[in-house]
RNA sequence: GGGCGAAUAGCUCAGCUGGUUAGAGCACCUGUCUUACACACAGGGGGUCGGGGGUUCGAACCCCUCUUCGCCCA
């Protein structure tokens, strides 16, 4: 076996072999919802983008669910983890139409079906690949049931939610403003369009009173090239200074047109100039204004953002402004208000600018109509399950994040002006004009007049399909379900969620009939994972859209998972080169030690912080554990053998040594532990997390640490140490020390393997068989058990007398350099607990400080000169002699000894005299808690017993000179 | 502008409902190729817990305030 691990040689082939076994595969039927013995345990994985390739948050989003879900898998919950991809809209067609443009064509010039045609080609070819990667870094996910947004079936998802919150009344056609990106030639949800702070100017602009040019109004805007499209000034109703010229006209400056002053509480008085131009069709807020005031909407600028007016709004836009782009517009309207004289001031202004989120253009507020999600009703029970527990949020910051804004809640814009996506499934007739219809099912002639029927041009927002993904990944809405409802088509009745029917109730949820199997056995879910950027385009949805179409939550926790950054705290990005590309990780560590390195350090909620130019550095935490790991599977190997060994169970206590006692104890504390830190997996039988259970678990770097820590710090530093001596020896004892260790070891894998799958698969397949012939349990680690605590003997405790001993003799050693190799004797005084096993263990405490141990019960006498002394807690002496720790004895070493002795006194008497302090306050002994003073007493004595011992050594050592 | 949160060792973070001599990893210093492991082992240094005030017998932890930073939303 080589000295380093090396992961190339086995993961991909180990990776093979579990897909070949079907390691990862669920089975609905062995679920206890369907009639079998197994809970179900689900994830579904956030979905990439079908054309996205992997990156490393990618690998710790996955790294973070397959820990999960191996440890449940071992633990024996019926499994499920869904795979699949989202065709991405915006994204996808984006990248379609640049290869068109390197091609010198459009999508325009190719049509729409031949557009959508080709798109799905090329997802067909290149889509999914990071599927493959996941692969790569081990995700066991059951990639027999990948799944894909535009499939056929969840597209069928689609349509059937569309349809169903239409009839419901929860779609609806509004005609607003809303956010335009000129680039992607699409509308966008709130969400999708994003705050950057930008620095930007606030333009003063005087606009004359039309009959008396006298006087004026001062505007400050933003955006001085929408005032072409003003159709009133706004001032507070309250606010003296105009209230005079509340009604008359004003003339807007570069075209003439006449609009009036009105006076709306929109206004703030103390904001700018305090009075406000109003350009309805190009900003939300004036949109409204426009509404109460019975305001024209004049376009002035095209889809592409060119200043242009259409229909009455033609003349609004100057003949040498029309075509023009709106930033450069901007600059042309202030130099010619500037040479009107109607330019009065610029001011610095930062402000908050939204930005399309797939392409970073400034979003132009536009008019337009536009399908919606009237959002309140299905809000409100999302709202209630994170506020009773019945989901928890972790970290719990973000469920006040998510109270916020559901409470705030807007309707959801979901139409784009795209190709690539599900096709809003409405149908127009022309001809006669009746009211359009939703259908499930393709309508090409219309139901009164059998006139051709026109399909609605936009497509819908990805996520409309992603809130669906933890139902309809499962079958939602089922055969039969559909079926049913195959081929009606529901009548608009109307237009705007204002006139949806009067006392309207979130209906009971039509459920499938019959349930499809895996929709029966995996859903609700459990756990979601994903970064918190997503809470509200996704994690919110789909737990509306559970509570809607299924009447219960997809999942009872989400997880929140922080960001990879670089050193300086950046955001890893393509566009500032500062990502770590996983697979270059994988091909030079393996994927285990880029998954514990990224498990391992990575808090609740807490950003992970890697040097994309230093792998090695960063991901040494990973490479050096696996190594260690890796070694201690060599040492079983070549020192334990290959030979059988006893089942633990066949061992009776009484021939366990005091390490065999220890090392057990310490595997059973460090099962507690991981599982502490995992944590309840689901809430109780009330289905609410107790106020208790919404923090606990979940903690998946405590779990690793306890993991390392009796890998690393027990079984490898102490135990594996002590055992050496024993298993060199054999026999009987020998046989004991075998067993133990590698029943340690086994039980050590078992723990890692959700972390860090390939290198324990690995050794565990190397472990020695048993001498009985029992079987370690499966052939794989992956779907064996998972370790259980035994319960055993609390025997171990004396062992501390080791840690402590061996410390403080390493401590003198390397305190008068005594050469490594150097053999010494000490002797040791054992007091209280220590006496009875102090005899036993002398030998290990000596082999491991390359020293003879002589106990007895009397300290040594000073005839032979000074010594150097060590005073465990406890009371227990370690004395050794100068002489054995210097060729020759000197004044100096014995005044060196003191002097070390005395700082410690001096230590031991400053607690000594804080908790003295403390005992003699009054006030503490009768208000403190009487456990706290009664464990200050014993604090106190024991320092002073202290105290005491160690000025009895000065005091010998003064008198040996 | 509104809301939420954070400030603990050089860096990244633990520290549960107030009762320790404030911890870990990495980094740092000193020694060691001790036949599983130098990707390691042994030993060590380092923090007035952001500033100020308060509550309490007792505060890293609770309250107020200031400063700095981050996130979400408008």
């Amino acid at each position: 076996m080589p000295t380093t691990y090396r992961a190339a040689d086995v993961e991909s082939a180990l990776y093979a072999r579990w897909q070949a076994a079907g390691t990862d595969r669920a089975q609905a039927a062995r679920v206890t919802r369907s009639g079998g013995t197994r809970d179900p345990y689900t994830i579904v994985m956030p979905p990439p983008n079908v054309t996205a390739i992997l990156h490393v948050g990618h690998g710790l989003n996955n790294a973070v669910q397959d820990v999960l879900i191996r440890w449940r898998r071992m633990v024996g919950d019926e499994v499920l983890w869904l795979p699949g991809t989202d065709h991405a809209g915006i994204a996808t067609q984006n990248v379609v139409e640049k290869q068109l443009a390197a091609e010198g064509l459009s999508r325009g010039a190719l049509g729409r079906d031949a557009f959508v045609f080709r798109t799905a080609a090329f997802v067909e070819t290149t889509g999914g690949e990071i599927l493959n990667q996941l692969k790569a870094i081990g995700a066991s996910a059951d990639w027999s049931r990948t799944a894909y947004t535009l499939s056929p079936p969840l597209s069928e998802a689609v349509t059937e939610a569309f349809v169903r919150l239409f009839e419901e009344g929860l779609v609806y056609r509004g005609h607003r403003v809303i956010h335009w990106c000129p680039r992607c030639m699409t509308s966008l949800s709130d969400e999708e369009a994003e705050f950057n702070d930008t620095q930007g100017a606030m333009y003063h602009i005087r606009y004359h009173v039309a009959d008396d040019p006298s006087r004026s109004i001062t505007v400050a805007t933003t955006r001085p090239e929408t005032l072409l499209g003003d159709v009133a000034v706004a001032v507070n109703p309250t606010d003296e200074r105009y209230a005079d010229l509340v009604g008359r006209d004003l003339v807007l400056p570069l075209n003439g047109v006449r609009i009036p002053v009105i006076a709306d509480d929109y206004t703030d008085a103390t904001f700018g100039t305090g009075a406000v131009k109003i350009t309805p069709a190009h900003d939300p807020n004036d949109f409204e204004v426009g509404l109460r005031h019975l305001l024209a909407t004049p376009v002035i600028m095209d889809a592409e953002a060119r200043m242009n007016g259409t229909g009455d709004s033609v003349d609004r836009v100057p003949p040498e402004l029309r075509g023009v782009d709106r930033f450069e517009a901007r600059e042309r309207i202030v130099n010619m208000l500037r040479e009107r004289g109607a330019l009065v001031k610029i001011d610095p202004h930062a402000h908050a600018v939204r930005h399309c989120y797939r392409c970073d253009t400034v979003v132009e507020p536009r008019l337009s109509d536009q399908w919606f999600v009237k959002m309140a009703p299905l809000a409100k029970p999302a709202l209630e399950a994170v506020r009773t527990g019945r989901i928890r949020i972790m970290p719990e910051r973000w469920e006040a994040v998510y109270i916020n804004w559901l409470e705030g809640i807007r309707d959801w814009n979901i139409s784009r002006q795209l190709w690539w996506g599900h096709r809003v499934p409405v149908y127009y007739c022309d001809a006669c004009g009746t009211a359009p219809k939703a259908s499930r099912t393709t309508v090409t002639v219309c139901s009164e007049c059998g006139a051709p029927t026109r399909q609605d041009e936009d497509v819908l927002d990805t996520w409309f399909s992603s809130w669906l993904w933890p139902i309809s990944t499962l079958g939602w809405p089922g055969a039969a379900g559909t079926a049913a409802s195959k081929g009606s088509e529901s009548v608009l009745g109307f237009t705007d969620a204002d006139s949806l029917p009067a006392g309207f109730k979130n209906s009971d949820p039509m459920l499938p009939d019959p349930m499809p199997a895996d929709l029966k056995s995996f859903y609700p879910g459990d756990v979601l994972v994903t970064a918190p950027e997503i809470l509200f385009f996704w994690v919110s949805r789909m737990i509306m859209s559970g509570y809607h179409f299924m009447g219960k939550a997809p999942y009872h926790t989400v997880y929140l998972h922080g960001t990879v950054r670089d050193m300086q705290h950046r955001k890893m990005s393509k566009s500032l080169g500062n990502g770590i590309d996983p697979l270059d990780v994988v091909a030079l560590y393996g994927a285990d030690a880029l998954r514990w390195t990224m498990i391992a350090g990575m808090g609740l909620g807490v950003d992970v912080l890697l040097d994309p130019t230093d792998l090695e550095k960063s991901f040494a935490p990973g490479r050096n554990f696996l190594t260690k790991l890796w070694n201690i599977g060599r040492f079983l190997l070549t020192k334990v053998g290959t030979d059988p060994v006893l089942p633990l169970a066949s061992i009776s206590a009484d021939r366990l040594t005091i390490a065999d006692h220890w090392i057990l104890d310490r595997l059973d504390a460090a099962i507690a532990a991981a599982n502490a830190a995992l944590g309840p997996v689901r809430p109780g039988a009330s289905g609410c997390w107790t106020e208790a259970e919404r923090t606990m678990g979940m903690r998946l770097d405590a779990y690793a640490d306890a993991a390392r820590v009796f890998v690393w710090n027990e079984l490898a530093d102490w135990y594996l140490e002590t055992v050496k001596p024993r298993i060199g020896a054999g026999g009987a004892d020998g046989e004991v020390a075998r067993a133990v260790l590698v029943h340690a070891f086994d039980n050590a894998l078992r723990l890692l393997q959700p972390i860090i799958p390939f290198i324990t698969e690995t050794l565990w397949a190397k472990l020695p068989a048993f001498t009985n012939g029992a079987s370690r349990g499966m052939d794989f680690l992956c779907i064996s058990s998972w370790p259980c605590a035994r319960g055993s003997a609390p025997g171990g405790a004396a062992f501390d007398l080791v840690l402590s001993s061996v410390v403080a003799i390493r401590q003198v050693r390397n305190e008068y350099k005594v050469k490594m190799g150097k053999s010494i004797e000490v002797t040791l005084v054992p007091a209280g607990a220590d006496v009875p096993s102090a005899p036993l263990l002398a030998e290990t405490i000596g082999s491991l400080t390359r020293s003879t141990v002589i106990v007895t019960s009397m300290a040594p006498s000073t005839e032979g000169g000074a010594s150097a002394h060590q005073l465990l807690t406890g009371g227990t002496e370690i004395v050794i002699a100068l002489a054995q720790l210097r060729e020759t004895e000197s004044a100096e070493d014995t005044q060196k000894e003191i002097a070390r002795l005395q700082g410690e006194i001096a230590q031991t008497q400053k607690l000594l005299d804080g908790v003295t302090a403390k005992l003699g306050n009054e006030s503490f002994t009768s208000r403190a808690k009487p456990e706290v003073v009664e464990g200050a007493r014993g604090q106190a004595r024991d320092l002073s017993q202290r105290v005491d011992a160690l000025t009895r050594k000065v005091e010998a050592l003064c008198g040996t000179r």
